[in-house]
DNA sequence: TTGTATGCGTTATCAG
DNA sequence: CTGATAACGCATACAA
């Protein structure tokens, strides 16, 4: 049971006084290039580490920021979209030495409470948010408690969901205050511009009646999906009676009834996008169960490519994202916030749609 | 932007002084019920929380543990094992107000890091540690270092992979020093049971060639299902070279080729059983492009449930964990240690069978 | 039962 | 350039 080293043992055995170590292990001029490089070689040798504890209640800041993911239980575990967010934040985080507070609640209110708490515990520097929602609450608590944070899925609220959606970019301006002013920095991923990838790639192949599967109906980006199918759809002179979205709570269970209806009706669709993977594979063995051939039949895209779509048989055309790296542009932004850039918002790499055995040209009988 | 109320200003609002406010806080004796309740109040008015930097440094703990997940980022993301045993690990945590820290590395060299970096750092007061090893170096590194902790999936080492395997609840006497004293407590299932169950399933089918496609070699769950099949082989009289484990890094990648070589072999298993739910369902869409029926021509069985079991067709047999349940019983473990309780292990609740669509009698032809 | 003094490890502000 | 000294917020041994 080892006893941690302080800058008291540093100093001791360096002969120089503990401002001085302070000074040389935070690269602060006050100190020569000499005693500088010993003191960092006794404390080299010790193993020194700053006491998080003391760093941060001498007005530094904790060295810790925090996620809350929000999710009933139920969705909870089959999608591959966290851990991946997750595993990119970290590879930035920790080479900037600043650790990871997870926690996963159960509703938005809980997560507002775990804000609070933290907050009031000086637990955390900032806090990366995710789900931002068409009507989110949480970006005036945070603007109010004075919590740096970063919203992740692109902007909410006011300035958010435009509405207008379709085209490429717009509406993507970030978090706004009363005064039109970014008060929250965000990144997102250009869902209209996927969308309409998504929708030219159908078209192309001839397909005319389109089924959108999408997620909950509160969060942003599935209103921005839907938005530009609609658009998409009209652009091209679709019916809007034949491409239209469903929303569903993106578990396997309503994924796989939305299927069902949809395929039941008089004049189904012939090509079906699903907001995530899980669903997705839902879908192939619903359409397994009733007898549907894929692609034959009916085509099928997953939102958000993982190992789960090239383990369905056809195997799932997607939409690829770097997920790993839309985390690490999160955290990098996290670190610029807190470092005391003002709030922007920054763009992900383009989903990329990756075909595989899951679309095809729709039969000629329909 | 709010500012944090400290107990200065309680005390000064309750005229009393600040001992007597931390001491009406903190339920110590040495303060009347009175003032007890009228600074609770005022506590309570001002929404004081403590200061989770200043408590952690006047010698108290740092109210946070820590968990890290040591995957290659190939295998992490499709499993719903973590996301499930997190949330039940908050469960616990929260209600004893207690933070988690969250780490994802790509090794076990760099997880080792981790532990000395948090202790150093005075991060945490305990950690929770996953996957244990045959040949495991961290909770000598543990002991060591003095961090609390518990070992999530039962204990390895010396006295862990006991090798005899079988029969249920050999070996599982937690982690040992040299002494033969536990030195860490540890939270187990009953692998060798649970692997008894599913053999015992399949051999009242008329099974009597099975594989295993078995996780990462090194996990001790690996080794203790692995002797157990051994074990309940044996038990029965099956000839050891029909009934075996092939391991696998629990990709779904690996999990559909190890099930390609299986039944590409002279005498094929009539039963597959796979280690997580992902190589099942790669395993399902492997049998389905080679064009063999499940389970008409080969049973299959998951070990672990989750969504992605009821979405394939025909549906997994699967072996149900209570997972979530798995976090609150580590975690209550750990506030107990925490709370200076000895180490012991803490058998959580057997796995059980769950049969569905997937498992059914060998064809006469076999 | 209550108030006072001290320490935890660091950073920051002063004098030397 | 260096060395004392005071915060930071809380807990606690001790004195009143």
């Amino acid at each position: 049971m080892a006893r941690r080293p302080t800058i008291k043992d540093i100093a001791r055995r360096a002969g120089v006084s503990e401002s001085a170590v302070s000074f040389a292990l935070n690269d602060r001029p006050g100190v020569s290039q000499d005693t500088r490089a010993r003191i960092r070689r006794v404390a080299e040798e010790l193993g020194w580490q700053p006491n998080s504890a003391a760093r941060a209640l001498s007005g530094e800041r904790s060295g810790a920021v925090g996620l809350v993911l929000a999710r009933p239980a139920q969705t909870l575990g089959v999608e591959s979209f966290f851990l991946q967010l997750v595993s990119g934040i970290q590879e930035v985080l920790s080479a900037g030495r600043v650790a990871l507070l997870f926690q996963v609640v159960d509703g938005i209110d809980a997560e507002c409470a775990v804000y609070r708490r933290w907050w009031a515990e000086r637990r955390v520097d900032g806090v990366l948010v995710v789900d931002p929602r068409t009507d989110d609450p949480r970006p005036e608590l945070l603007a109010r408690l004075g919590l740096p944070a970063v919203m992740i899925g692109g902007a909410s609220g006011a300035s958010g969901a435009s509405g207008t959606g379709g085209v490429s970019g717009t509406g993507e301006t970030g978090e706004t205050d009363g005064s039109g002013a970014l008060s929250l920095s965000s990144v997102w991923a250009d869902d209209a511009r996927a969308m309409a990838q998504v929708v030219e790639h159908l078209y192309g192949l001839g397909h005319r009646r389109i089924a959108h599967i999408a997620g909950l109906p509160g969060l942003a980006h599935t209103a921005r999906r839907m938005a530009s199918l609609r658009a998409e759809a009209e652009a091209r002179g679709l019916d809007p009676e034949h491409v239209r979205s469903v929303v569903t709570d993106y578990s396997d269970a309503e994924g796989a009834a939305a299927t069902r209806r949809v395929l039941a009706e008089p004049e189904p669709p012939t090509a079906l996008v699903y907001d995530n993977d899980v669903m997705a594979v839902a879908g192939i063995a619903v359409a397994a169960e009733l007898g549907i051939a894929v692609p034959g039949r009916i085509s099928m895209v997953a939102w958000d490519d993982s190992a789960l779509c090239r383990v369905t048989h056809p195997r799932l055309t997607a939409l690829v994202r770097d997920t790993a790296g839309f985390g690490r542009l999160a955290a990098e932004e996290l670190l610029a916030v807190l470092a005391g850039s003002p709030p922007r918002a920054r763009e992900s790499e383009q989903p990329r749609l990756e075909p595989r055995e899951s679309t095809a040209p729709p039969t000629a009988a329909y």
